[in-house]
Formats: C-alpha cells, sequence, structure tokens
DNA sequence: CAGTATCCGACGTGATACTG
DNA sequence: CAGTATCACGTCGGATACTG
C-alpha cells in the first residue's frame, strides 16, 4: 500500500520533525543558554574569572548540589568551562570560561539587553490582554 | 529565635532565588523564545506576513492543534502576534505578527546565526570529551 | 571540600476524542 | 475550519542522605 491515512502521515511527520529539531543548531543552542543555571554560571564566572565549586554555590543562591554539579558537567562537555583539580587536603576544583564560553557570555549579553529594554512591553501587552478578558 | 538553621536558611534563599529567576526579564524571556513552537511560528509568519490556523499547521509540520493553538494564545497574550477572525463559512482566522514580534524575530535571527557559526565548536568539544571518557 | 545516590512530585507534551 | 477537553506519560528539578 502506498497510501498512509491521516494518523500514519502525522506520524511519519512527527518523527520526521522529532530529527530535525533534535539536530537544529537553534534549537540546541537555545536549549543549551535556556538551561535553568548555565546562564547564571556564565554570568558568575564573566565577572570573576576563576571560581571554586563552593564559590560558585555562593555566587548562585538557590542552586542545590546536584543541579550545580549536574549544570558544570554539561557546560565542560559543552566546552564552555575548564574544570581544574588540585590534589590537595581539603581538596579544590575551579572553573574558568574556556574561550568558546566567553563567546557564548557575549550572545547571551545581548539577549540580556534585548529582555532589559523590552520586557516592559510585553508586560504591557500581557496586562492589557488580560484586563480586556 | 533569630537563629536559624542551616536548611532553615537554605529554603529561605530558595524562595528569594524563585521569586528573582520569576521576574528576572532575561530568564523570562529566555522562557519565551525557548518555547518549543514560539520560533518556529515567529519564522513562519516573519518570512509570509500572514497565515490562516491551518497554514501554520501546514508551515510546522509535527506540531499538534493543542500545542499550536496554546502557542498562538500565549504569544498573542505577549504581544507577538494579532487575531484576526473573520466571520465566515467556513471560519477564518489569520495571525500576523506585531512589531513587537517583528523586533522579537531579529534577536531570533542572531541567536540562529551565532548558532549556526559556532555549533561545530561545541559538538567538538563533545566529541573530545566522550572520546576521553 | 566537592561531590554521588536515590526517591518523588510537578510540569510540559502528546494522543485521542469531541464541538461551534 | 478552528478550535476545546481529557487522559496518560516522561522528564526535570528538588529534598535528603551518604562518601572520598
Amino acid at each position: 500500500m502506498t497510501t498512509l491515512t491521516a494518523a500514519q502521515r502525522r506520524a511519519r511527520e512527527q518523527r520526521a520533525h522529532e530529527a530535525f529539531v533534535k539536530v537544529c543548531p537553534t534549537n540546541r543552542l537555545l536549549a543549551l543558554i535556556s538551561d535553568k543555571w548555565v546562564s547564571l554560571v556564565v554570568s558568575a564566572l564573566a565577572g570573576r574569572g576563576t571560581l571554586r565549586y563552593s564559590d560558585l554555590r555562593r555566587e548562585i543562591p538557590g542552586v542545590s548540589e546536584k543541579m550545580l554539579t549536574q549544570t558544570l558537567r554539561s557546560m565542560e562537555r559543552d566546552g564552555l568551562v575548564t574544570r581544574t583539580v588540585t590534589a590537595a587536603v581539603p581538596p579544590r576544583v575551579d572553573y574558568e570560561l574556556t574561550e568558546l564560553g566567553r563567546d557564548l557570555t557575549g550572545l547571551i549579553f545581548t539577549v540580556r539587553d534585548w529582555a532589559e529594554a523590552n520586557i516592559a512591553r510585553i508586560d504591557a501587552a500581557r496586562a492589557g490582554y488580560d484586563a480586556a478578558s
């Protein structure tokens, strides 16, 4: 059979779309920077240069150990930070932005600037919409 | 008692952080544009001007009616698109970007360009990391 | 100090069916 | 044509406890 039901066609489109979204650079980057903690880690490191694990915990109030570790690991894997272990007692681990990480900082700041310049327009639209309902 | 346990202090920080994140313009904007469908709707409308609901479904393969409706409603609420209903048989609803929506398009394209220019560096870092493990 | 391990509840997403 | 309503599932993030 070369004919497909509507459901089958939609299912096929769905799979094709899923595959596309997974490799689409824009979506992958958005997933990266919109991660709940990544931009906060980037901002902390951008301002301070090098920070220890415990420094980062202090700089980012509210982050749990689990999420901070997980975030740092994925950022290391993506080449955004370097992780330097110093064998000592007590143990010491330093994190620093790579060049790629610093390049990404520029983009994040661009987004931040647009947000701060335009969020009021979104809020106004939202207020109007909610009032009209 | 003015003294707090570590757990109490952390819980307080947590709530303060939650409150901060909710109002932080950058996080709010990132949540908006990193929505799975928003950037796709913006791209579709940016290229075509005005589109009907069914056109959008066709332009964005894999979107369900539920998610498309939900996305369009939130975008209308945020002032990114206008929704124009034409009373007729069959019913007709047109969607178009607002000026704010077109401004946002510029930012999304900036992100897209950065992504396309730099995704290879991330992939390379990832490949190296995974190979070393 | 810098993590790791496990459990669990909330939320986002999609499938399916129905409507003005 | 353009939606709405309901259900089910998977993932993410947090709380808690333990370790080299």
